[in-house]
DNA sequence: CTAGGGTTAG
């Protein structure tokens, strides 16, 4: 979407002064500063300049010059300066840079652990970083925080949430930052439990209104734990002025649950207010309409972003318009979309396309699709697996095995297909045909009884997304045992009537658990949330919250 | 002012 560095200070011009003095009086110049006299706070302000400046080159020079003068052993002011240029410059070759001034300065304060750890963390280099934060003196909210920050932002999520456990468990508050942090990590995997605790904390600490940061990572921490009103009733909460951040961040929660008209009156309601969208807001709108089935209402957005808000579509933008056109089954336009691109188009617009063809059985359109991202995402095997889905569904047998084969020929492994669900604190984890759970036989019987139960409501299994060429009864068999079904009958045995259940599940959910779920949530007179790979479905009284358009 | 924060299509 934007520029990374959309926002940062414009690069300043190189140093080419020839000796050290006078590159750090440059640097000194630079920054604004005083050029009287070198001392290591001078020093220092200007090592901090060029931190700001992402200018490595000049930084060097003032280490350089800092050790030619001698400026270095002073104190930890200057050292840490310098680490913290280092250590925030992007590239492992910094980061070792960084390290081994760590591991030479003379002294070191709270702040060379600090600054090291963040780098550390946020480039997901756990083990090290965890090592380096058991080998410093007195941790501080600040220390704890850039491990979970760090850990929660470089896909450690679950490694974030252990510290924060390890935090409290040494009694540590966290503040703001450490809340925000957890809330990204609970949104990462689905941890409503730590999510809802620490969110009762910030209010109590009285973060629940009036900081924006904390309510924009609680309204997204509420959608991807799959409850919408909690994030809704967040967003409407929101004393100090919400930013176009917590607008965005609610229309994409509304459309990836389903509720693509909360999402639209959002959007007016946001520009009632005269709140400028960004490319961002484009994309939560794009996407409710591809999951209403808005066609021309998303191609209106899509023009009027340019048109009425100066926003340049990017990528992400005509991705979706070939979900929502292909998802209609206007598979032909969604090509000449395709075709007619500025960009060159990605997997993902790509595999917008496969979907489509799948949802429409349009083996053609599927092939030209696969064609395409067996070259730009060779490795992954959930492509093949839509395609292979594709030919069973025609009845072609003999192309599914050839899909087989070549995924064999390229290495491509099938991902195994899991789901959990938190009982009582602890998640269970199941994947298909599963045996391992100590109480398999109870959830089998409990499965079966719903089987039986949903049959005499008129539910039949869906064999065609079975993707092995054996008899009916035994696709039945491989149906009646996926993850999310085992998964399901042990939440219902495992917890109160009436609870509401909520799956994770890594895959999407396919078309015969997805009826399956629907049954299930009449028969038993549940709620139950499925977190999908892309989005949610809620069951509930036997209708799904994606109203079967998925 | 030596360390940290929010939204994004399949």
């Amino acid at each position: 979407m934007m520029s990374p560095r959309a926002g940062a200070p414009p690069p300043c011009p190189r140093a080419h002064s020839p000796n050290a003095l006078a590159q750090l009086h440059a640097a000194l110049a630079k920054s604004g500063l005083s050029t009287c006299s070198a001392t290591p706070a001078t020093a220092a302000a200007a090592a901090r300049a060029c931190t700001r400046l992402r200018d490595i080159r000049a930084g060097r020079a003032v280490h350089g010059a800092s050790a030619k003068l001698a400026l270095l052993s002073a104190s930890t002011l200057l050292p840490n300066a310098l680490l913290h240029l280092y250590a925030s410059s992007p590239g492992e070759h910094h980061l070792h840079l960084a390290r081994l001034l760590f591991d030479t300065m003379p002294d070191r304060d709270a702040a060379s652990y600090n600054i090291l750890l963040t780098a550390l963390a946020a480039r997901g280099h756990v083990a090290e970083a965890l090592e380096l934060f058991d080998e410093m003196p007195e941790p501080s909210v600040r220390s704890w925080t850039a491990l979970i920050a760090g850990f929660a932002q470089s896909g450690s999520p679950a490694d974030a949430l252990r510290v924060f456990r390890d935090m409290e468990l040494a009694g540590v508050a966290p503040n703001e930052v450490t809340i925000v942090a957890v809330f990204v990590a609970c949104a990462d995997v689905g941890d409503l439990e730590t999510g809802r605790k620490v969110h009762a904390y910030a209010r109590r600490r009285g973060y629940g209104k009036s900081n924006v940061l904390v309510c924009n990572a609680a309204i997204d921490m509420y959608v991807k734990c799959g409850c919408v009103d909690a994030a809704r009733a967040v967003f409407d909460a929101m004393e100090n002025g919400r930013t176009v951040v917590s607008w965005s961040a609610m229309i994409c929660g509304h459309a990836m649950h389903g509720e693509g008209d909360k999402a639209l009156e959002l959007f007016a309601a946001m520009r009632g207010r005269g709140v400028p969208p960004n490319g961002v807001t484009f994309v939560g709108l794009l996407h409710a309409c591809s999951h209403m089935g808005l066609v021309d209402q998303g191609r209106a957005f899509f023009q009027s972003m340019e048109k009425d808000h100066g926003i340049a579509p990017e990528i992400e933008h005509y991705g979706c318009m070939v979900d929502l056109l292909s998802r209609a089954g206007r598979l032909q336009e969604a090509l000449e979309f395709i075709n007619g691109m500025p960009m060159e188009p990605n997997s993902v617009v790509w595999g917008a396309l496969l979907g489509g063809a799948r949802l429409h059985m349009d083996v053609e359109v599927g092939e030209k699709a696969i064609r395409r991202l067996a070259v730009l995402d060779p490795g992954n095997d959930g492509y093949y697996v839509v395609l292979s889905n594709i030919y069973a569904n025609a009845g072609r047998w003999e192309d599914v095995a050839r899909v087989r084969r070549a995924m064999k020929l390229r290495g491509v492994k099938k991902t195994r297909g899991w789901s959990a669900i938190s009982v009582g604190g602890a998640v269970h984890e199941f994947t298909a045909g599963d045996c391992a759970h100590p109480q398999v036989t109870a959830i089998c019987e409990t499965l079966d009884r719903l089987l039986g139960e949903a049959r005499r409501r008129g539910y039949a299994p869906d064999t065609s997304v079975v993707l092995l060429d054996v008899d009916d009864g035994e696709k039945e068999r491989v149906l009646a045992r996926h993850s999310e079904k085992l998964a399901v009958a042990f939440g219902l045995m495992a917890t109160p009537p009436g609870t509401t259940l909520r799956v994770m599940k890594n895959l999407r959910v396919c078309s015969d658990c997805h009826a399956m779920m629907k049954v299930i949530s009449e028969i038993a007179g549940r709620e139950i949330v499925v977190r999908d790979r892309n989005r949610f479905h809620c069951f509930k009284n036997g209708v799904c919250s994606c109203r079967d358009y998925w």
